[in-house]
DNA sequence: GCGGCGTTACTACCAGCGGTAGTAGCTGGG
DNA sequence: CCCAGCTACTACCGCTGGTAGTAACGCCGC
């Protein structure tokens, strides 16, 4: 009977099998799709019934929109690939802020280590922001 | 035959059941566990073997350390919390960057969305961080 | 020395999910 | 009106995690 315990990190709500993500790819390179545009872009042949499948579950987890055009359904992203990102950041996000406030520190700390030389300017824009974020702090924190 | 697709982003290798989280969270509270200390902690009662295994798969994992002090064994986390999050946030940024450099952007940006006036300090301290990051880079980059 | 109790190791079973695909039935175009 | 193509439904497999039983083993107390 599945015991269902309260709590638990789990970034959950975003995990997508290898098929499924690369289904995704593929959708957000071509936009609206239907099963035979998807078909021969797998780098393998899978039947026809196989890719209808995974989209259908895409879609039924909210990531695809359908509309039925022709006879077929096409099948588009219900999000946009960064839009998505997005989300998943901040899905990402919740789960270590509600693990702890320094987690998110690691996080971060983490992209300063990882970080290069291409990633200048992206750092500019960051301090930036944290200093933008920081005045509006002290402002609502003294008025 | 299980197709195995290259590719996809699949943060992978971090995660755990609900169980096994909840485990791993009285572990790092109490540090060296037995089975008999762990259950009681639990909110709901469990059989002795059903923890037992989530300690045993949790310690084939990699995630616990085992010593036999007495007759039982007596199990403690292999990283600490800071640690482990620290890792799994390695993990997660892999990931991320993988996937590209904007979304690091976009995981950054939603953490500042988020920040309230508890995370003065922190922001503080990672506009530090970012600011001799990006000496450090200049320094490298021109020498 | 021996028996029992606590422990472990092994094994099993179930449910959920994703990959994969077959079959039946519907439908629009010729 | 019939066929080709498409969908809906269903199924099966493997893996993982939750849950637990059973058998065997060793230490402690008598």
């Amino acid at each position: 009977m599945k015991g269902r315990v309260a709590g638990s990190v789990q970034v959950g709500g975003f995990d997508l099998g290898h098929l499924e993500a690369t289904v995704m790819e593929i959708l957000w390179a071509r936009g609206k799709s239907s099963v035979q545009d998807v078909i021969p872009l797998l780098n393998r042949p899978l039947a026809y019934t196989t890719v209808m499948t995974t989209l259908d579950r895409l879609y039924k987890k909210g990531f695809l929109a359908r509309e039925q055009l022709t006879r077929a359904f096409v099948y588009a992203p219900r999000f946009s690939r960064p839009d998505w990102e997005h989300r998943k950041a901040s899905q990402v996000m919740a789960g270590i802020l509600a693990g702890s406030r320094h987690s998110s520190e690691l996080l971060i700390s983490h992209f300063l280590e990882a970080a290069g030389p291409q990633d200048q300017l992206l750092l500019e824009e960051l301090e930036n922001k944290i200093a933008l974020k920081r005045k509006e702090l002290q402002r609502r924190g003294k008025p």
